[in-house]
DNA sequence: ATTGTTTTTGACCAATTGGTCAAGGCCACG
DNA sequence: CGTGGCCTTGACCAATTGGTCAAAAACAAT
């Protein structure tokens, strides 16, 4: 589905191999045939792909694109760096997978969204799966604030094609609701956004909730009692 | 207010002189004495710290603090990179300069909250508040995201300070309308982060929103309406 | 004009950083 | 127990980047 998110989504490199960024190719002609269409092979492969792609999320979740380095990221992945270049073809490479491959677990809440359930549950069912990824995967919540909040330099079209399809698909259930007067009138396109903005603030601006908040208090769980009476309130027709 | 919220809060430099980063300061003595208290003096030095300051938001809040580099400020500044570091002795001291400066007009409408006002109107009043803001100054609100991603490594203790005590003081207004039956029950801290997550999402996650809404919709014309009935539900004793 | 002070900048520097390479290590398989 | 191909890395590069400096402009006040 997001497979070609990004305009230059790295050619699936096994062993990356020849760059084939264009340039000199040496002499190792026969492999990129194998290479070119067959994703991690070996086990091992699989493996040091996987430990790079969490390191690698671990570091550019805390400190933004330009803020992480490969050294860091090798360093987490306990690898060298010209290892990590070997499995992946530059830094920006590894950016762009993290990017696409998080996307898809990242709006399964949304697909989940379901016409035929009831409403009112149906939302507040979502707003609860997005709260509890909040709370299990900051680090995937923060990648995609950092990439969005600099304008998404890397994810644009995927903004504009496959999130707003699938947004648009579910905004139309849920006008399809508040028509039907199961619902309370409200913009369906704005009201995922809410439930966006609500749920994930917990993950991207947790050091501030924790900052006001003080110690001793828990941010999660409060948030999701006031969240399931706020969208209480918002959705009862 | 929020004078020394970094720890580091730079030594007001007038043109920033001896570096006073303590190394060796070479002959200029004298000057120090002038310089230690006073802000910026002359007409030019005001219009340059300004102009530098400005440039800075631009770049940083689009970047993030790794991501913009002096020479993309002084670009935009239009001046050279030796002259920025003429007025501010580090890249990170215009960042902190810029921070702690936004810091006081970005909490102003939570200031205007009122305790002697209706307090629906009033809370309705600063989400708008809140929202022109969003609308007026995207960049002051990028910059600070930015900064609070990533763990807000320059601002803590201002949110541990500052921020908290300015919410737990309009937190505790809002306690006593909620105890009164003037409002509905809320937890107040969560209210306010409600207020913050719904108003600045539509300034940090622009792109976000603009793909997903798609062309010739209006962001935040529209967040309004949707923010007015969210709030006035959710607040009506 | 003259002199002392602010501003401004071209030329540098050292450190960081993304990326390359060739050589060596390792492992499976014949 | 070879050996051919995967895997790993130390040593390097070139570009970028924050920051320095000394000297040149501007400017101000006499």
């Amino acid at each position: 589905m997001t497979r070609q998110m990004m305009h230059n989504q790295a050619p699936p490199p096994g062993p990356c191999a020849a760059r084939e960024t264009g340039l000199r190719a040496p002499a190792r002609a026969g492999l990129m045939a194998l290479m070119a269409s067959s994703r991690p092979r070996t086990r091992i492969q699989m493996k040091n792909r996987e430990t790079i792609l969490d390191a690698a999320l671990e570091v550019f979740s805390q400190h933004g694109f330009r803020g992480a380095t490969l050294d860091m990221i090798a360093a987490e992945a306990g690898l060298s760096k010209p290892n990590l270049l070997y499995y992946f073809p530059s830094k920006e490479a590894i950016h762009v997978t993290l990017l696409s491959q998080m996307m898809d677990t990242w709006l399964d809440p949304l697909r989940a969204l379901d016409a035929g359930g009831d409403p009112v549950e149906e939302l507040r069912a979502y707003v609860r799966r997005k709260l509890e990824m909040s709370r299990d995967f900051p680090r995937e919540s923060r990648l995609f604030a950092n990439e969005i909040v600099q304008g998404a330099p890397r994810m644009q079209d995927a903004l504009a094609t496959d999130l707003k399809t699938l947004v648009d698909e579910k905004a139309a259930i849920i006008r399809g609701w508040a028509e039907a007067g199961r619902i309370a009138a409200v913009d369906p396109h704005h009201l995922i956004f809410s439930i966006w903005a609500l749920t994930q603030h917990y993950a991207d601006f947790d050091v501030q909730v924790r900052a006001v908040l003080g110690e001793g208090r828990d941010p999660i769980p409060e948030a999701e009692s006031f969240l399931d009476t706020l969208f209480a309130r918002l959705l009862a027709p």
